[in-house]
DNA sequence: GTCTATACTGCGATAGAC
DNA sequence: GTCTATCGCAGTATAGAC
């Protein structure tokens, strides 16, 4: 079954944005990826503003999803994290794409409101998650050395997406190799 | 003594491209905060890539230079490494701008060339400089558990990163806080 | 639901007067 | 060194035919 137009904008857009943040793609640039005229996407979207709460929607549950299905497939803290840090690598697309969060991060005096707040939203729900494995890593003792797992998960959450910055900013996984290596040898 | 246009056009515009990244600002918004016409910039650089790479060339010496004197006012690793901290928590003025190098970065296919380079330069140079401050701190026992010092450099540059695209999400410098709190107790 | 056509604004950049 | 004027293009968005 093929994917609706709407559904298919909303993939065309969420490559562009996270490849090159929100001030970065058009509705140009859309209609000729989808091969429709730009005038078609008002109809999905009536705005740009219209569009981006749409992808942060869409981006936060795909995330919480890819979270929850950690949970349910792997066991210990220590193959949580890094089935956690094994998404956000293939998240990058080799170096092309970031984080939706992060791509939309400088862009943010371009922001409507509630997208601002949506990206708060969605950081605030991965270090709540992050936190809880950091919880579970002290009782399980699969991680090594940790000190108050809150202030773990902000900084953990920090370096992921620092390393996002530096696999695109290089276009190499290499570097997200790198940047993630201290935090998989815990 | 007044600075002189050219450089005020650069302050002007280091702070625009840190606060919105470079699709985010535009000769306009130059000409309206310096007080003069858009087409009068293009005396001082004839084109947003040359403003851009000289952007990037002032950043990356000043930056340098911190460093040095990061070295020239504090022995001990530790003290340098929150020296370190303590000037990308500075640089974030309340939540408002970015390392200039992770505000481009997001925008990296707006960039010509020479700028992308000068990005992967400038993060060579930081990597390089972290990771000789992770060698001493080997040496002189004042950061605890260091593993490899390039691996902890290329993670402590992303967490400084990450926790930059923290507090510009959140606009509070409590979100840097968080993010930094484990680096800084090491 | 997609089209053509268009309104309006802003962009980077250039030419030439002063 | 800065100005006015303008070019050519792209941006978001709307109106109305089909």
């Amino acid at each position: 079954m093929q994917p609706d137009t709407k559904t298919t904008l909303l993939d065309i857009a969420e490559k562009a944005a996270r490849s090159r943040g929100f001030d970065g793609f058009s509705y140009g640039d859309l209609a000729q990826a989808a091969g429709i005229r730009k005038a078609s996407i008002h109809y999905h979207f009536a705005t740009k503003a219209v569009l981006s709460a749409a992808l942060m929607d869409r981006y936060h549950a795909a995330v919480e999803q890819v979270c929850a299905d950690i949970e349910a497939t792997h066991q210990s803290a220590a193959d949580r994290l890094a089935a956690l840090v094994r998404f956000y690598r293939d998240a990058l697309c080799g170096g092309e794409t970031l984080c939706l969060c992060v791509a939309f991060t400088i862009s943010r005096d371009s922001l409507a409101d509630d997208v601002k707040d949506k990206i708060v939203a969605f950081r605030s729900m991965m270090t709540t998650w992050i936190t809880a494995l950091f919880e579970l890593g002290k009782r399980d003792g699969t991680i090594s050395a940790i000190s108050a797992p809150a202030a773990e998960a902000h900084a953990t959450l920090a370096m992921l997406e620092g390393a996002h910055l530096a696999a695109h900013a290089e276009h190499d996984l290499t570097a997200f190799d790198k940047a993630t290596e201290v935090l998989l040898a815990r």
